[in-house]
DNA sequence: TTAAAAATATTAACACTGTTAATTATATTT
DNA sequence: AAATATAATTAACAGTGTTAATATTTTTAA
């Protein structure tokens, strides 16, 4: 009966020096954003071999799933308030803030789930169908709304296709701006105008477009 | 007289090295996608030491905003056709339509233009203000824009805030899809749906969506 | 307690990357 | 033909992800 104590002690430390790995690279990933995450740097940080971290992570690309992952439980618990708006259309609108929020506030985050295509390519490889958390997001999005469309909001339209069109809408306008590519456009064809509000005024034009939709 | 002569064929030859090596890297590109670009691979297919390139290109970065701009001359040719569209709103269409076509047929060069960062940085640190190639091609997006509240469609909307918001669907969609993060979803929510089709789905739904705003 | 076994960590190395300084080869001018 | 300007090269630096072989530590068995 010893043994399998052991073992479970073994398994906690295993675990647990996974987690400080994790740490580091989440410490160096925010702190410097993701080219400056080398296995090396990493491994110097907690004074310990590169090699070792191999132990633990298959390679680079499952560092950064897990850190990919870590990204979809912070914004799953963003979204947690939105348990307490009971209107729909004034949960979407919500849903939409958050998003938003979430990219401007974690930008290496937002690339990392949203943008590169390194992580979610270990996704489609690894687990062949199940992906709870990014499953979870879209699924709380078509749920809101489905609400939506109970209440008579943009009812014409089928459901998941408006759930994708919103996404896109807004995933659109927070990639664009993380990226860089709003910076020349709004300093040439929209001057005197700040940097947070263009993406608040393009967010605006989707709520008041799709409010109209009947 | 002879002096400005050879000076000319100088440049010329230098101009001809020049256009050769970007002729190379957008092969290499365009055959393995951009992290298989390399400045000794394009060194090597052209038979010559990598640091030659340095004198060509100021860096890495120099070779790939090329590229980049090369694909906007491109982009802006496939919109050359819109120019026998004179209906607006048919203008609008085909010109979305154009551009995911863009993006599906050079997805690599869609990711240089309008996803990686280091291009659009080389811009905005290199040319102060004016970048043609860029602003011509969110400028047609305005006048098209414009000529539609002309003749009456969203014309509540702040110009600007409608072509930003159109522009931002249509990214949306086409980054989503190009970077592999509508796998899953589609996967998941849209079974028996097609690749390519969940694209033209949220498409007709941003045009049967704006087509109803007064 | 000590010897064997298993788990964990390390060193050394490979094959790359972008980039620079110093040097050699080539072409042009005097 | 000699001097000069231009072009291209070699050698090297500092870094990357990753693997195989080796050493160290921890656990198990005698």
């Amino acid at each position: 009966m010893e043994e399998t104590k052991v073992k479970n002690k073994r398994l906690e430390r295993k675990e647990e020096t996974r987690r400080r790995i994790l740490e580091v690279a989440k410490e160096l990933f925010l702190k410097h954003g993701y080219d400056e995450v080398s296995i090396r740097k990493i491994a110097d940080k907690l004074a310990i071999s590169p090699t070792t971290i191999y132990l633990y992570y298959k390679d680079k690309g499952d560092v950064i799933y897990a850190l990919h992952q870590e990204g979809f439980k912070s914004l799953a618990m963003q979204f947690d308030v939105l348990r307490n708006v009971d209107e729909p259309f004034e949960r979407l609108k919500a849903m939409g803030r958050i998003y938003i929020k979430f990219a401007l506030d974690n930008p290496d985050f937002y690339e990392l789930m949203f943008i590169m295509k390194e992580p979610i390519d270990f996704v489609n490889r690894s687990c062949a169908s199940e992906w709870e958390e990014g499953g979870a997001a879209f699924g709380a999005l078509v749920n809101t709304v489905a609400d939506c469309q109970n209440k008579g909001y943009f009812s014409s339209i089928e459901l998941h296709a408006m759930a994708l069109y919103i996404w896109s809408t807004i995933h659109g306008i927070c990639s664009l701006k993380l990226q860089g590519h709003l910076d020349h456009v709004v300093k040439e064809h929209l001057p005197n105008q700040e940097n947070t509000s263009t993406l608040e005024s393009a967010f605006n034009t989707l709520i008041s477009v799709i409010k109209g939709i009947k």
